[in-house]
DNA sequence: GCGACAG
DNA sequence: ATCTTGTCGC
């Protein structure tokens, strides 16, 4: 692996990155739900995608796809180490979702190309990206009140919102992923919550991924 | 040189 | 990311 080269890459194919509405689909009718996580202390890599019916917000597929981990994980180079694992659960579902919701940065990235934009040019799918943590730029600080936000800002341009989806959690970084703009990104999580700190295609991936109670429960009852 | 650093 | 129960607080 060669980070050099790798650098070089995402600046090309940031290049490319839409940032504007660019649907295919208006109002989307299925949005998706992306999460990568690990296992074996890191020897496999774990992606699960997840479809749900807007607006109804129902869950209508959901895909895990296991892989041998390609590279290690170093901030700023996410997307080379998780989206092998994402391709492969992508090729594996039923419908493509118009709209795809990725758990990590979108152009809120050093370089502009965040997971969510690195993998929304691969796949050639609007989406938008749903971080827990910065990952650069800077922010003022949010009111204590859900629905709080503020532009979060780098090297003079706005690269996203910190916006806080409920009271006493941490806020959200949400940001263009490919072919959606900034305040249509927000606008769509804003959409897609159920009452939770995280919206609720990122929740079930998360639930999914992570085989949580919640989603057992939900299986069980078929 | 010193800190910061998605998952 | 992952290892992991109960517990404090709204």
């Amino acid at each position: 692996m060669d980070i050099a080269a790798l650098r070089a890459e995402q600046l090309q194919r940031a290049a490319e990155v839409v940032r504007q509405d660019d649907f295919d689909v208006l109002p989307p009718r299925f949005i998706g739900g992306a999460d990568v996580g690990f296992e074996q202390e890191g020897a496999v890599t774990r992606a699960a995608l997840v479809i749900l019916e807007y607006p109804s917000l129902k869950l209508v597929e959901h895909r895990v796809a296991r892989i041998a981990t390609t590279m290690p994980y170093i901030p700023g180079f996410l997307s080379f180490r998780e989206y092998p694992a994402l391709l492969a659960a992508w090729n594996t579902l039923e419908r493509k979702p118009d709209l795809l919701f990725v758990d990590g940065h979108g152009i809120s990235h050093p370089r502009r190309l965040g997971v969510a934009s690195h993998f929304g040019l691969m796949v050639d799918v609007p989406t938008i990206g749903v971080a827990k943590k910065r990952l650069c730029g800077r922010f003022a600080e949010l009111g204590a009140e859900p629905g709080s936000r503020q532009p979060l800002i780098d090297k003079g341009e706005q690269i996203g919102w910190v916006w806080r989806s409920k009271a006493r959690c941490n806020p959200l970084f949400v940001a263009t992923g490919h072919r959606v703009s900034l305040d249509s990104a927000l606008q769509w999580v804003q959409n897609c919550m159920g009452g939770y700190r995280l919206p609720e295609p990122t929740r079930w991936a998360d639930a999914v991924a992570s085989n949580r109670t919640a989603f057992q429960r939900w299986q069980n009852a078929l």
